[in-house]
DNA sequence: CGAATGTCAGTTGGACTGACATAC
DNA sequence: CGTATGTCAGTCTAACTGACATTC
């Protein structure tokens, strides 16, 4: 894995920060950006390995959980896409992947004729069932983080969120 | 920007934890990482606008911020895999387009004749330069948090990188 | 010798652009 | 009519696997 076991004797990213300051002055945003940009690919690393045996990545478990929620287990893709926040074509990508694994299936949305919805079927809901005991017996890759923590991270990743338009906060 | 202005009048992540709550009973770790992945996405498209009229992406600007802080200007592509936590191959791919683009030059190793340096040039030097000026008028996309918050996002996800075993925490 | 370095070929995945048919 | 929905074709980047030549 392009992500494991380093074990510098330091860090590097607050090495660079260091270096940073002194070239530049500044460099707690600098960190801060780079630390984002490392735990995801760490999260995402252990998330996709965990959903490998489902043959589902992070990206596509998303949506099925998503279909999951929903009263009558069915969404207009417009839908799929303004929630998870992606691209239409990358809704047409993940729901035709789900699509030809057997896990949901398209319907013609019969309140606009314009419209698509993906239905998640039995086999989907069985899959994400057990994806989903898999991740939380994992803890979502987060279990060296307390309650507190994890709120806390979430508060200040909201105001980043806020500020990109995601939603009125 | 499939990132871009959603204004829903909720906070997505939000109401899928509360979801969430309801069905598995946990939620407060998958708040925490999709909001990661969210933060992930939304950072990547700014740093990435910003840095396009230089053709650089954000890892490729990495690389090379990387050999501005090397004594000599150069480094093996072994160190660099090493400190942005990427894949040989990846270095391989990165080194690749810089070279073509003529930021870096590869040079052999005169201590390890297996090695390859990458050797940052004048332009790499003028590029990086004017990116940097870029990137720091626009705070790397932070500028919505203070010092304070930067530096608890830092320590927070400290944590995360060192349970990776990124270095010795 | 085994281990490390870097490259190459090929695969997969996500995100995007632009064009388009269809229906509201 | 303009707008919204979804698809298609094609591009681009990142990350990976496996194989390999070279050198320590």
């Amino acid at each position: 894995m392009a992500t494991g076991q380093l074990n510098l004797p330091f860090d590097p990213i607050e090495r660079a920060a260091e270096t940073w300051r002194v070239h530049f002055g500044q460099s707690s945003a600098m960190a801060a950006v780079t630390s984002i940009m490392r735990a995801h690919q760490i999260l995402l690393a252990q998330l996709d390995t965990l959903l490998k045996p489902y043959d589902l990545t992070f990206a596509r478990y998303e949506a099925l959980v998503l279909l999951t929620f929903s009263k009558s287990g069915a969404l207009p893709l417009s839908r799929i896409g303004e929630r998870l926040m992606v691209h239409p074509t990358s809704v047409t990508n993940t729901v035709d992947r789900l699509e030809r694994a057997g896990l949901v299936r398209r319907m013609r949305n019969p309140r606009d004729g314009r419209g698509v919805l993906a239905e998640i079927t039995t086999r989907g809901r069985e899959v994400v069932s057990e994806a989903t005991d898999d991740l939380m017996a994992a803890g979502f890759g987060m279990t060296m983080y307390g309650e507190a923590e994890l709120g806390q991270m979430f508060g200040l990743l909201r105001t980043i969120r806020v500020a990109a338009g995601d939603f009125e906060g």
